[in-house]
DNA sequence: AGCGAACCGTACCGTACGGTACATAAAGTT
DNA sequence: AACTTTATGTACCGTACGGTACGGTTCGCT
C-alpha cells in the first residue's frame, strides 16, 4: 500500500487507473465495475489493483475520493461588493450547483454512493458528503455571512439560509434525476431557473429596507 | 401467471410475500435481497417466485408497485377554506412530507430504484415516480390551485409553485438521508421545519396585498 | 375415491465475481 | 552482471446467486 503522498492522493499510474474506472461507472454503473473490467479497461494486472487499493470497497472509496478532490473552488467573497454582485455570486453559484448534479459523472458516484449505503458502511456516503457537498456549502455560507455582515442580507443563521438557498435552487431535480427520469433542463432552462430560485432566496432573506 | 384483478394487484399470498420481501430490503439493502432469502423468509419457494413474479427484475418491481399503491391520499381540498385552512393543510403536507421521505421503507425503496436506475431500466424510478412522488405532487398542485382561486395565493404555475414548496420542505435532507446521513429531525425539529417551510412559502406565493 | 392444480422444499446447474497465486518481463540499484 | 522491485497477464479457487427441475404434499373439485 502507499504510504507516501497519501493526502494528496496517489500516484500518476493509480490516478488514470481511477479515472478508466470512473469512466467505466459513468456509462456502465456498479455492475459494471468489475474488478477484471476495470483491470483490463486501464491495462493493469488485478493484482496491482488489491496491492494498491486493497479491495474492491477500497478501490471504489478511492474513485469518490478523488473525484470529489476535483471541486473547484467557486469565486471566493470580494472583500467588499455590491448588492448586484453578490447575487451575481449566488446565480452563478446556483448554475454551478445545477449544472453539477445533474452532470453524468456526479449522477454515476451519488448513485453508486448510495447503492452501498444500505449497508452498514457510512464510507462513500460520508466521502461525498464532507468532501462534495460539504466543502460547497461551506464557500456559499461563508458568502452568505458576507452578504449578511454588508448588511445586503438578513439572516441570523447562515447554515440555515444557505440550506434553503439550496432547496430553493435543487427543488426535486436532484431525486428525480437520481430516479432515471430526464433533466429535462437545458442550458437555457437552467439558467432562468438559477435566476429565478436566487430572486426568491433575496425575496426571503434580502434586506431592502 | 394471474392474470385477474391485475390492476389491483395480487393475491393476498402474494402480497404477503411481497411485505415479507420488503422487511428484508429495508433490514438489508438490496444486496440481502436475494430469491433463496425471500423464499425462505415468506416460507413459499422460488419455484412459486418465478411463476408468480417471472424473474427477479419483476419482483422488484412488484415490491414498489405494491409500495406505491399505498400512498394514503391527503386532505382533500376543501371548496371553501380560510387563509388559516389552508396554511394548515400546507404545514400538514409538509409534515407528512419529511416524514415520509425519512422513513426506513422509503429510503429502501428510493435507493433501490436509484440502484437500479443505472441500469437501461427505467422500470423502477419511473413506478416510484409517477405512483409515488407524482401523485401526492398532483393533490398538492390542486390544493395550491384551489388556494389561487380563493386569492389567497398569487401564482401563475401552480406546478412551479408546488415545486417550490418541496424545495423549501424537503431542502437537502433526503440526499444526505439517502447517503447514510442521519435525519437529525426529531419529530419536534419536524414540526418545526415544516412550519418554517410553509411561511417562507406562504412570504413567497402569498397575496396579503 | 380419484384427479389435477397449486405449492413447498431441496437439490441442482451454470455463471459471474472477488480475491489469490504464479510465471514472466521490464526497470532501476549496487 | 546479478539482484530487487514492480508490474502484467493468465489461470485458478471458493462462493454466491439467478434460474430450473423434480419429488412429495396439500387442497379443491367432481
Amino acid at each position: 500500500m502507499p504510504t507516501e503522498q497519501e493526502q494528496t492522493g496517489f500516484t500518476d499510474r493509480q490516478r488514470a487507473v481511477l479515472d478508466k474506472a470512473l469512466e467505466l461507472l459513468v456509462e456502465g454503473g456498479e455492475k459494471a465495475l468489475t474488478t477484471a473490467a476495470i483491470a483490463r479497461a486501464a491495462g493493469c494486472s488485478k493484482e496491482s489493483l488489491y496491492k494498491w487499493f486493497g479491495d474492491r470497497d477500497g478501490l471504489l472509496a478511492a474513485i469518490v475520493s478523488r473525484q470529489a478532490s476535483k471541486v473547484i473552488p467557486g469565486a471566493d467573497p470580494a472583500t467588499n461588493m455590491s448588492a448586484e454582485q453578490l447575487r451575481t455570486a449566488l446565480e452563478e453559484f446556483a448554475k454551478s450547483l445545477l449544472e453539477t448534479i445533474s452532470g453524468d459523472v456526479s449522477l454515476a458516484l451519488n448513485r453508486l454512493a448510495i447503492g452501498q449505503a444500505s449497508k452498514s458502511e457510512t464510507g462513500l456516503g460520508a466521502i461525498l458528503e464532507k468532501s462534495g457537498r460539504a466543502r460547497i456549502g461551506r464557500q456559499t455560507t461563508a458568502l452568505l455571512e458576507k452578504g449578511s455582515a454588508l448588511g445586503y442580507l438578513r439572516c441570523e443563521d447562515p447554515q440555515e439560509a444557505y440550506s434553503t438557498l439550496y432547496g430553493l435552487v435543487v427543488r426535486d431535480q436532484h431525486i428525480r434525476m437520481l430516479l432515471g427520469g430526464t433533466a429535462q433542463t437545458s442550458a437555457k432552462d437552467l439558467e432562468l431557473a438559477a435566476k429565478t430560485a436566487v430572486k426568491q432566496f433575496i425575496q426571503l432573506y434580502g434586506a431592502e429596507n
